[in-house]
This record gives C-alpha cells, structure tokens and sequence, in this order.
DNA sequence: GAAAATTCTTGGAGCGCTCCAATTATTCGC
DNA sequence: GCGAATAATTGGAGCGCTCCAAGAATTTTC
C-alpha cells in the first residue's frame, strides 16, 4: 500500500504537501492540488490511512457493546431484549454521530477484546463479571454495566428487579396461584438445567446477578405467601431455547403458573403449550419480563414486568458519550397484566 | 496517559520489557515482571494502548455496516429487514471472532465515514449511490453492496427483485385486481411523497436501484394485464413512517389491492385498516416485500415475496471476510401466498 | 524595483507500539 | 572455575500520519 511519502515523491512535493491535499486542500495551490491528485491516482493511493491519524489525534469515535455473559453478537441482535437494547444505544450514537460496535468475545476472547476493541469506551451487556470489569477498569476507558451494580465508582444502570419479581408473584398469588415452576436464564451456551424441587440452591447461587436479585424477589413474594422458593422447579435456559417450553412442561406438570425471567422464554412456553394443546390461562398462566415488544403480540397477550429497554440502551451509551462521574442508576418497573394469567384452573 | 516507556522508568526497565511483560510475559523473569506490574499499577497505566499496535499491525478486525441512504443506525435495528439482515452479518462476525461496526453517516458524513471508519471492509446496505461506491473503492477495502448490481468488479448480492415483483402482481390481477396502489420506499427521512396517476414518471426514476428493479418489474406485470403503472398512485414513504397507512387509505380510495415494497411499509396498511375497520383481504388485499419474520405474525398473515434475508447478511460479511475476488450474486424469491389477499370486493 | 506582506511548501518531531538483532546476565557441563 | 549454551533484556528502526515552525516563492505596496 502507497503512503504519504510515496505520492509525496512521485509527484515531486513533501509528505506535508501530499497530507494538506487530502485534509485541507485549500492551502495547496490549484496546480500542484492536480498534479498530487493525479499521483495518487496512478498508485492507487487511498486517502490517508486512519491509523497513522489515528496514534496522533486519539478519539475513535465509536462505542463498544459488550453482550452479556459469552453470547454471541447475533443473539443480541435475535432477542428483543437486547435488540431494544442495542435500539437505544444506536439511538444515543445517532445524535451523537458515533459509531456503535458489537464487539465480539468467546470467553476466554472477552477479556483480550475488553483490551483491543477500538472504542472510546463500552456498555458491558448485563454481566457482574469480575474480571470483565476489572480489564474494563484497568483499560481506563469509560464504561457502563447494564443490569447490576458494581459499586459507586462504576457507571451502572438496571432494572429494579426486585421489584417486578415482587409484583409478578403477587399478582399470581393474588390469584390463587401455589405451584410454580421458575423459568431462569442460562448464562452460557447449552441444554436447559432442570433444579427439581430440594435441589435448587444451586440455581440460586449461579448465573447473572440480575437473577439473583429477581430469585430473591420471587423468594421474598413467596414466602409472603406461605410458600417456599425451594419447593418449586427453577429451569434455566438459554432464552430464545426453542425447546425451553418442552422441558418446562415435561418436568414441571403440576405448576399452575409459569414464571419466567425474560419475555422470550415465556414466549417459547406459549409456543410450546399451543402446540400441546395446553390452554393459557386456562390451564396454566405464564408471565415474562421486560415488556418487550413482542410480549403484546403474543396469543394470548403476555402479563409480564414492562421496562424502558430502549431507553435503557440510550442512557447507557450517554453515559459513555458524556463521560460524566459514575452513577448507578435505576430504572422503574411496571407489572403490565395481559391475557395470559388467571386464577388457577379447578 | 501514561505510556510504555513511562512505565519502564518508573520500574528501571526498557520499553521492550515492558511491552513484554503485556504481550509475552513469559519471556520475562517473575521478580522483574512484578515490578513492572507494581509500576504500571502505581502509574495508572491500563495497557498496551491499541492504537499503536495498529500501526504496526494492520487489521482491525472489524466489519462495517453501513445503512442504507442516510438512515439512521437505529432505523436498522429498528426495521425488520435492517434487523435481519444484520443478524447474518453478525452470525458471520461470530464465527470468525470480528466486530460487527455500525457505521454512523449523515448525508454529509457517510463519505468520510467510509474514508476513516476502522474496519477492514464494509457493507454498504442496500445503495448505488455512487459516490459512496467510488469512495469505497477509493479506499481500497473488500466492500459488498446490497440490493444493486454494481458491476463486475464490485461485490454485490441482491435479490430477484423483479421476479418478485412480477408474482406479486400476476397473483393479484390473477385474482382479478384492476386498481393498485403502490407503496415504494423512499429514500431520505421524511413525510411521504404521493405521486398521483400521471405524475408517476418521477417516481419511477427516483429512489433506489432497488425500487427501479422492482417497479420495473410491476410495470411489465401489469403490462401482461394490459394495464399501466402509469395509472397506478405511487407513494413514497419512509419504512416504519407510522402514517404511511393513512396517507394510502387518504389518497388512493379506488385501489383494490395494496402493493408495497416492504413488509414493514404493508403491516402499517395492515394497521391503519384495523384502526379504520377497514377488512383486509375482504374491502382491500395488501402485500409485502422481504418475507421477514413479522410478516407470518401479522392479523392476517401477509402475501409477501418471501427471501433468505439472514442468508444475504450472512453472505456479505462473509464476502468481506473471505476477501476473495468479486463476484455478483442474486438471492433467489419466492411468493409466499398468506391471508392478506384475496379476490377483489363485488 | 526593493521591502513588506502574503501565500505555499517543507521536513523534523512525535504519536505508542512491536519487532528484532545485539547485548548482557545467568546457568550448565565437565 | 571457565568456556559454552541458554535465558533475559535492551534500544533502534519503523509503522503512516499530523502538526508546526521555518523557509521559499509569489504578490503587493509605495
């Protein structure tokens, strides 16, 4: 590849001159302007290569979106979750005429690509991840975790979790509901892990923090109840598992109501019980969270916990944007009741 | 910011160490190594800064996609086809560990957009724009353009446009359709440009290489008919421009059948006849473009010309990651017959 | 027509890093 | 304990560019 210097020599002037034609051609006179141009059109020259301005002047102008946990960049763009997610984020990098990249990272690439993406700083897609925040840290760049909190000197924004898990067990037990099976987010790749009833510690202890903090609001709302977490099923599966539904109601026959973490697995639930023939609500409710979309859309609409996805996204890459001291913020939830709970059948 | 040989001051090695204490710690003695650490941690120094690297490295390890005409990022992710396409794009990122950018350009930026985005080659979504393609080009990286044929050396993948177009409107004068009116895409922001019977030349010479395609093609279908697009309203709205439905149902009161460019455009038709009580198929049938998720999900179902959207994004990427020389590829259609349309009311 | 003002052009310094050949320190073998 | 082999460290060159002070060329002014 031709630089600077080599159109510089071949039309007989400086690298200067060459750098001023490209950048500000005003300065060069008419004359030399062509004769710089049309040797760098015989050498195939390009346009001055953006890493050599790049080292000098700073700024890539770009913000990084980290998805949560190891998952691929093409299940972010997949779930209407992160879809609103990364809706917001671009929404921010419009009015603010910046580039937004899904940077990609397996788990042992993430920590390496926290070091190398070329941004100017990143929003971590929900994810407690120790050592991913640390490289964020160490790398000085601004960034923002999107559903936890790591503490006052690290920009977050969340849901209030708790809250809506408060209100959606509430709300079904309100109803009559006692048996529930919990539908819980996997956070790696992989089959669904079934924690039957006595066995669920495990399934409180693992996984996102966002879990942690909405399993403690089922548990809480639950024993409100009269009712104990660890007697009911926790499923966790990867959302947009198509055979999520499958298992929950293979494993899970006598839960009146089916609670699930995201809106997309509930999705697949309904899709699954229609395909059984099992009636919602008839038979069984069923509830998401995050009031995507797609949750109004469904047959029958979906009862789930609604949030500001969007306007999620959009804080977060105006936190980055601003580069303003830390905050943690909080988004409201709202319980959003649809077709698709009732009181239990019988 | 602290630099490579500031922290080799600071812990009385060379520059060279310290880089390798970052890269390659093994070829540095453990008690010199925890030095350097201890240095660079009392520094702030966060690591090996990227941009030098890439100095000297090369790639950036990184694809572009930039949108269509001016749009905005968020339009793409916003819009069903924009989002599709996308994914595939991101399926291919994924396997080959690259980070998917989301190039921002306004009408005055997209070219030094091109010129200085960090990526080692771009998609252009769907634009002949010559311009853009001439300063791609200029910049000599692997690009592919998207819904147009750009010529021999350039790579490109589009669909059969015109064969869709062509099913289109022989099923629906096969059902004995007389009176369209056409919904065709326009390319900048902005409200919609209605382009009555006998001012649609304009029309027909605007917009993208992929309306020209496709109105060609109605042309000729409804030449077999014996009608003329010429006959026929055309309008020109924004894909996701939420009033696109009124303006139809407003301008073009005597068209038995709706016919749009995209299934973005139809499913707001699809709305507006629902919030007006207007039947579809019964008083009017409406079609689609692109075949994209949605369509199957709408209230009724839409006839649209269905195509691998996922599959093109995918292609192009992998297009771009391949690197090999330019090739020109047509997706194929195919007419997806669904509820939205039926015989003519009468 | 010479000095002053203006316009153009030049090339060195430096951005932060990696690479590598050369140098220095350490370990090994007998 | 000494030379050879091995391991660790160094620092110069260079990646392609922009910036800028200085110098050269041209135009203006009186």
């Amino acid at each position: 590849m031709p630089t600077l210097d080599d159109v510089g020599r071949a039309a007989g002037v400086s690298r200067g001159t060459v750098s001023n034609v490209f950048n500000r051609p005003e300065l060069v006179r008419p004359e030399l302007r062509e004769r710089v141009e049309a040797a760098a059109r015989a050498l195939g020259y390009g346009g001055p290569d953006p890493r050599g301005r790049l080292l000098k002047e700073g700024k890539f102008n770009a913000i990084g979106f980290m998805p949560p946990g190891a998952y691929p960049i093409a299940e972010v763009i997949r779930s209407p979750y992160g879809r609103e997610l990364v809706l917001g984020a671009a929404q921010a990098c419009d009015a603010a005429g910046a580039t937004l990249s899904l940077v990609n990272g397996t788990d042992d690439t993430r920590i390496a690509s926290i070091r190398e993406a070329l941004v100017d700083g990143f929003i971590l897609g929900h994810s407690a991840d120790i050592d991913l925040v640390s490289s964020a840290k160490r790398r000085r760049l601004p960034f923002v975790i999107v559903e936890s909190d790591a503490g006052p000197d690290v920009n977050s924004i969340r849901t209030d979790g708790r809250k809506g898990a408060l209100a959606v067990i509430r709300h079904l037990t309100g109803l009559g509901h006692r048996n529930f099976a919990i539908l819980s987010i996997r956070r790696t790749a992989g089959p669904a892990i079934v924690h039957m009833p006595g066995e669920t510690e495990r399934a409180l202890a693992s996984g996102f923090a966002l879990d942690h903090e909405r399993l403690g609001g089922f548990a809480d709302a639950l024993a409100e109840a009269g009712l104990s977490i660890g007697r009911m099923p926790i499923i966790e599966t990867t959302p947009g598992d198509p055979d999520a539904g499958a298992v929950v109601f293979d494993q899970c026959g006598d839960a009146t109501a089916i609670v699930a973490m995201s809106d997309w697995q509930a999705i697949t639930v309904l899709d699954e019980a229609l395909r059984r023939g099992i009636h919602v609500p008839g038979t069984v409710s069923v509830t998401g969270f995050d009031g995507t979309a797609e949750s109004a859309r469904t047959t029958p609409p979906l009862t789930t916990v609604a949030q500001d996805i969007v306007g999620k996204g959009r804080m977060a890459a105006e936190m980055i944007l601003a580069n303003a001291p830390p905050r943690q913020v909080v988004m409201p939830v709202e319980l959003v009741v649809r077709g698709s709970t009732a009181r239990p059948h019988r």
